[in-house]
DNA sequence: TGTTAACCGAGACGGTACGTCCTGTCTTGGC
DNA sequence: GCCAAGACAGGACGTACCGTCTCGGTTAACA
């Protein structure tokens, strides 16, 4: 292979390692806002072009966190257990233990951040929530297949929407958990939306 | 009655609608991060000192600027057409018209800030947050009262949050707009869901 | 006149005083390479961009912290007493008693530095080297055209050379103080090079 | 003898040569202040740990490679002719021929340097002034002996302080150059302050 | 003719000063 | 008293160099 040769001294793991881990903490206990390079390089006890080094923004090291977080409890995108609603729960249950209080502020950060930074939205879409939201889009699409569930009524995106909006809307305003019960009510939610019966109700008329 | 007796120079109505249309154009070009209390004085043509005089941090000045903005449209959060699904329609229309190009940035801004600033937190749930989420889940609750929906198989508290999670959601994550459309698409979806009929159906068992 | 009007707060004399005297202490105690910005900021209890906002660089502070304290002491270059060889006593002994261990390292310092910064040099030689050594030379001149002294045998220029050359050296070296008694030796030295009866003596061979 | 056995492989001549061919030329181009330990390694083509390993500063490399120049023109300090301004002027001219432009910026950074630093400045006096110093003195003092000159009037050290003042005033201030012709000129000056029948003439009044 | 140990390059490491920018406070003159 | 201007103390920014360290490779004297 074209390993290239390594030169020079070779990363310290422990440096990576207190970096990435004063970053979360620091999100955690102060806020996105008022993390800082410095302030993650001084809680690190490393050096601060250590971590200019080899994350040139603090939104790097979180996005660098937070994936490793993610790869340690990577159970699975698709458990597939057969039924496509379990399935579905599963899914939810995974997302949501992810969002604990120690990566809730920095996801909501680097979402904030993201609105005026299309380099790191495009970034988050296809770390953090891109690939969450195409494997519960799949999961269903997988219903509708089988015969389980159907999208007459509604769309499959706007189901997604339901599902993930829920729990971002939850993360912001903090006035209800993400739980393993709120992955419970959301699959029953969706099992009736997209149940094989319904059928698309009477539009309301435009408001005008 | 108390009215203090005003002396010296009264505040300059010019200099108030400077600071808040800078303050909203900043936000809306360069994003929340960017913004700042130098800035916005700066492109106001004010000193920075009378910024501060009334406002203490960007935050308020935001609030304010929003609180604006809301005012001028602040058709009703209760339209009263009689028909509880005419009248959610009515309501997320209204709502969603509010999140603007020129509001966007400042909205999320605002949220993500508020995830460690518990002050900040309670003026967004008091101002911006809470009377929307009020006045959904009273309608809600009206229809229910009145028969034409039931929350036998949904808490209303989920319905609101499927409806403004899945603007939340939207609003960050910009994979789709929030438009007049979405608001016919969530009214249907509520109807559906709050359906007079609807049966719980079987929850899946857990995930553990 | 055309006075600039004063707009905003004005400069504040207390912190220049601060930085001025911090630098010079700073440079007594510690040396001219350990000089810094940074330092004389701190040591004198002013914000960073305070003294970058006045001096461009550590030089310049010094610069002015030197004419301050030689204005202070600007008894006169031209002293004028009647007596050429007690005139130039007196301006010896005035520019010797500016070399004190406050002022020592500052020189030295800024010499050295403006071996490779013309600019510097140029400011050095118009401020503290030039105006001394054009008044210590003019003194000469006007004792030779008085008949009191004579270039025959040395030209004024090299005798000038043997005066601030014998200080710098000291100043430099620290094998000898630069005092008093220096200044006498160093005026009765001129006063044998340059009586009126001398001759130049034999020159010897050149080293070839 | 205690010849230490050596073992492994023995120090690169080519790396030393670098090094110190690089500091000179450096010091030369951009002048003491802005010479660098990493610079030097990598004008040198060599590791910094290779400059580190055989000197501490970069002070040491200066003085190390002046000395290997002053060790090629080492002719010798002591001339004797047999006629004593002919030493005088020899030595005068073998010393001012050392302060060419490659080691003018060398000379006066480290002279700046010492001032603060009395190590290096003991070792500065030990090998670059100290001797030359201690040669002139030496020769000054053997014409004394042998009838040619007299201190009567001016003490030799005082000589030697013109002499030397002069060349480190001009290598400094840049004003004249230091070349043969300075010698000459200086060693007729001093023929002049130390002929024989000189008298000391009468000295001003104190300044006071 | 291997062994072997010091050499050498490269470059990451914990630090620190750099010069810039923004913060929130203060202090002017003018309106 | 409000307003603009702007200086003030303070602190984070991202860069550069410091001196130390830790690698893989090289190389020459010794065995």
């Amino acid at each position: 292979m074209d390993e290239t040769p390594v030169r020079g001294r070779p990363r310290s793991e422990t440096a990576r390692r207190a970096v990435l881990d004063a970053a979360l903490e620091l999100c955690r206990s102060s806020g996105y806002q008022a993390l800082t390079m410095k302030g993650i390089a001084e809680k690190a006890g490393v050096g601060r072009q250590t971590v200019y080094r080899w994350w040139p923004a603090k939104q790097d090291v979180l996005i660098d966190a937070l994936r490793d977080l993610a790869l340690l409890r990577a159970e699975q995108l698709n458990p597939e257990t057969g039924d496509t609603l379990s399935d579905v729960r599963m899914l939810l249950d995974a997302t949501f233990s992810l969002t604990t209080a120690l990566t809730g502020n920095a996801l909501v950060g680097l979402m904030a951040e993201a609105q005026h930074d299309p380099e790191l939205s495009r970034r988050l879409q296809g770390t953090v929530i891109g690939p969450r939201r195409q494997a519960l889009r799949d999961l269903l699409a997988r219903g509708v297949a089988g015969g389980e569930l159907s999208d007459a009524a509604m769309s499959l995106d706007l189901a997604v929407d339901f599902a993930f909006g829920t729990m971002w809307y939850r993360l912001i305003s903090h006035h209800a958990p993400v739980d393993s019960e709120l992955a419970g009510q959301i699959t029953a939610a969706l099992a009736e939306l997209l149940r094989p019966d319904a059928a698309r109700g009477p539009v309301p008329p435009p408001a005008d």
